[in-house]
DNA sequence: TCGATCGAAATTGTATGCAAAACTACCGCA
DNA sequence: TGCGGTAGTTTTGCATACAATTTCGATCGA
């Protein structure tokens, strides 16, 4: 069932495991957490002495957990002014999904001619897991299948540096599913997609799996967009620029 | 000419400009050159206090700095025992470039259906200057030349997370370049592959484009990936694991 | 000679301190 | 009222100091 556990190179995905990278993994991942809880809004300043009450960290590795944060792009820094939570535009979230387009397609052409026979199955056995957690309503379970499922897909395609590449963006990406992908009718659609991609992988048909991977991120990234439209229509000012 | 300056999201290429981030930024660079300058060799550790010496700056920045260049993957940490310059496999430098071909045609495939006129016509004239120093043989030249042309490719692509994701491998591909590509009769092979991507570039032929991309990285690929064998062979041991 | 053990030196991990820059609020003045 | 300047506070940038861990070497015993 730990189909996971040998691709671990790094931070942990969320905020699993307090310690690890002994301290500075817990201060990023608290601190990481506290931006995806909304706790700090997109285009907020990060005071650090608030972040070292928070974490219960000083102020030295707080620092550079906030460094190792603001290469992945979740938090920008500006001269002598400190970091702020990163605004994205429209036009970044566009770009970000162009670029994991590209990755995951990549890694799931490699799954299918890589994948172990194993591998293959595990996926199967995760698909189904995902349609009982969709048809239950479960979505926390859910979330974490489908964190699995690409787990898997990543592990499966022989390609540690992807998974690397992907760290570096995906938690802008994970950012942004927890704030607009509360879609109730995309999560069938979504589902479907998944489905065919997943019996493409199966019948290690490279082509379809292409395909079927640039349907599915292409899909979500409209819904994603146009969850941010309607947000920035809804709200009074455009606190995205 | 300064067809650049608007797609700086972040750290310089390489030494240029010793003042960014301030001190941080001129640290990282300072240990990133020495690494490339051979001073640190693959799998050699990096002691705090050297550096800080080296640098100029005290650990704090230093240790920021090395936490930078760690998420890029130049070096590795281990818990309590510090960092050291990361080794490169045989196998990681094939899922390098597995994963920069993905980056670079994703770029080219955009420039050649995004970029402007004047950008397609930079693109031409970069190439021209290009054949010119490969002529007159003038390597540091040829390799700044190669660095403005994928410049302007990630420029006109529109999409700077692209880039982005690029830099935090860029940091080893150009390891490996330096350390490898001095293969003369490669330089021949490689300009006839940048000669057929510019001019499916030019012609705005996303296919051809995308093509030309992969057939260039593919035997860039194989002249590093031998080049490696080859030293690994002259060498006493396999300090390459 | 080899291995184990112990202790000093070196190195990393963490916390604190000081100086400079930026922000805030108040005041005087046109 | 509105504007500019200025003092004081906050916050960041950078450096140093202390604690914990590892590394290395010497000594001792089999």
């Amino acid at each position: 069932m730990k189909a996971t556990s040998d691709i671990d190179s790094g931070k942990p995905t969320h905020a699993v495991e307090q310690q690890r990278g002994s301290l500075r993994s817990h201060v990023e991942n608290t601190v990481r957490a506290a931006i995806f809880d909304g706790l700090y809004p997109a285009g907020q300043k990060l005071v650090e002495r608030e972040l070292c009450d928070l974490t219960g960290a000083s102020r030295s590795i707080l620092r550079e957990a906030l460094v190792s944060l603001e290469v992945s792009g979740l938090i920008e820094r500006e001269s002598n002014r400190g970091y702020r939570v990163s605004l994205l535009s429209a036009r970044q979230v566009y770009e970000i999904f162009e670029l994991r387009a590209s990755l995951e397609t990549l890694a799931a052409e490699l799954f299918a001619e890589r994948a172990s026979d194993a591998e293959m199955q595990q996926l199967a056995q995760l698909l189904e897991d995902l349609e009982a957690c969709i048809a239950s309503g479960d979505l926390t379970q859910m979330r974490l299948v489908k964190e699995r499922y690409y787990e898997l897909l990543f592990s499966g395609c022989r390609n540690r540096e992807i998974r690397r590449a992907l760290e570096n963006i995906i938690d802008r990406v994970h950012y942004l599913r927890g704030r607009l992908m509360s879609d109730p009718d995309r999560r069938q659609k979504s589902l479907e997609e998944m489905r065919r991609l997943t019996a493409a992988l199966l019948a290690r048909d490279r082509l379809q799996a292409r395909a079927a991977s640039i349907a599915h991120l292409t899909a979500a990234r409209d819904t994603v967009l146009e969850g941010m439209l309607r947000k920035d229509e809804t709200e009074t000012a455009g606190l995205m620029q």
